[in-house]
DNA sequence: GTTGAGCGTT
């Protein structure tokens, strides 16, 4: 009798995924072809989940998946292999440490809960057909949606917009983070206007002080991925004894501040990371540690590499921007208004805010402007994107030369023709096709 | 039934 192996014929690869480290407790997922495990199809078993990581074998430590646009990376070359994969929830990973006083943990998360509340995100642009099921459907890889509202006229015909409410500040800053294709239609997810100001701002960045010369990017990504997604690493080198950590959930920054921990055997020092003001020296920013104007994406990540550092294809770039932190450590750019300087100079710092106020380009806006040598007019309004939106990979790899020539092309949907925005693009220039303006929309 | 920048009665 021959034996009927469906299983190989199952052309998707299934990893073992558990809320714990416990096995038995392990649901097997299907990956995608191309090897990526898709956040949906892991919120699809275990909502409200953000994430994966595991315990590496030599290590033993914990280590993150890499997140990108809604997929899960496979660890390395390696594959996602036999290990078992242990579920990443917003707040449940929150505090596994112990080298944290009780009371001065509870005291924070309380001070936190009260700020970081979430507020409703107004969705722009939504195709005519949407359901408030089908609307609740698509945001819920981002974790539980406790609210849709389509907005009707009197006649009850839907106007394209609505609002959604997510059950954690976290789901609701993946959502923020990212850009978003409805049906095709590119859909644009803000604080609405009424919550500008409102919103909290917390920094995602944390000063980590005391490193030793041993530690890179990565030791401290590895490390400090254990409390929550890490979405980028700074470690300046030359070696200067410090480190920023950026995390995706400003209130894992934050109850991270203050304590100790030790790294490599050696003992840092993790605090709030505090704002670069231009025109102010400041004890945990050297201004432009890498040259300025360094906007485009191509340059060498600042050395020691490590996530957000050199890696291409990655959502962590485009959190970070929507979330209003340069992803690359440089200056921000040339606003003309000086509250957008303080504004940029305080995102810089991983004060991952919302920059509210008239002529402030929200988080949407922040990745849309030229990042410099434009005159601001238009880096500052709203809504620049609007259906012609971003490039859909302008983040990712090397970035096409989106500081050179056409700048004022960046906020009327005029894209160059003939520019790629495949995201592999050797080094900025231009290769045919992929025109995002192209696209239409009905 | 049409449409595509905007900002929610409750």
């Amino acid at each position: 009798m021959t034996n009927k192996t469906t299983v190989n014929e199952d052309p998707f690869q299934y990893i073992k995924v558990s809320e714990d480290e416990d096995d038995a407790n392990a649901v097997e997922i299907p990956c995608e072809l191309d090897g990526t495990l898709l956040l949906s199809t892991l919120v699809a078993q275990f909502p409200g989940a953000c994430g994966l990581k595991y315990r590496h074998r030599e290590t033993k430590t914990i280590r993150g998946i890499r997140l990108s646009d809604g997929k899960l990376h496979p660890p390395s070359e390696a594959g996602w292999g036999k290990l078992l994969y242990i579920c990443v929830f917003p707040k449940e990973n929150k505090r596994k440490m112990e080298d944290v006083s009780p009371e001065n943990s509870a005291a924070k998360t309380k001070r936190l809960e009260k700020k970081l509340t979430c507020s409703d995100l107004i969705c722009l642009g939504l195709p005519w057909k949407s359901t408030e099921e089908s609307i609740k459907q698509y945001f819920e890889q981002f974790g539980e949606v406790v609210m849709v509202q389509l907005k009707k006229d009197k006649n009850g015909v839907f106007k394209g917009f609505g609002f959604v409410r997510f059950a954690t500040y976290a789901s609701q800053m993946r959502a923020l983070a990212q850009r978003h294709n409805i049906d095709g239609r590119w859909v644009d997810v803000r604080i609405p206007n009424s919550k500008e100001g409102v919103v909290p701002q917390m920094p995602c960045k944390v000063f980590v002080g005391r490193c030793t010369e041993d530690m890179t990017a990565e030791d401290l990504c590895e490390y400090f991925s254990r409390f929550g997604e890490v979405t980028d690493v700074f470690v300046p080198r030359p070696f200067r004894a410090f480190g920023f950590v950026t995390f995706l959930d400003p209130e894992v920054a934050q109850s991270l501040c203050g304590e100790d921990h030790v790294i490599k055997g050696a003992s840092v020092s993790v605090s709030s990371a505090a704002p670069k003001i231009k025109g102010k020296s400041n004890q945990n920013w050297k201004e432009e540690p890498y040259g300025s104007n360094n906007w485009d994406g191509n340059r060498p990540g600042p050395a020691g590499g490590g996530k957000g550092n050199g890696n291409s294809n990655n959502i962590d770039t485009l959190n970070m921007q929507n979330l209003g932190i340069n992803p690359n450590g440089g200056p921000p750019p040339n606003f003309n208004l000086p509250i957008s300087l303080v504004a940029a100079a305080l995102n810089q710092a991983g004060w991952g805010g919302f920059l509210g106020g008239q002529g402030n380009a929200g988080p949407n806006n922040w990745q849309g402007g030229p990042p410099q040598g434009s005159s601001g007019k238009n880096w500052n309004g709203n809504q620049n994107w609007g259906q012609n939106g971003p490039p859909p990979a302008w983040n990712q790899g090397s970035n096409p030369n989106w500081n050179g020539g056409k700048n004022g092309n960046w906020n009327q949907g005029n894209w160059p023709s003939g520019q790629s925005w495949g995201g592999n693009s050797g080094g900025g220039s231009a290769s045919s096709g992929g025109g995002w303006n192209n696209k239409s929309q009905t």
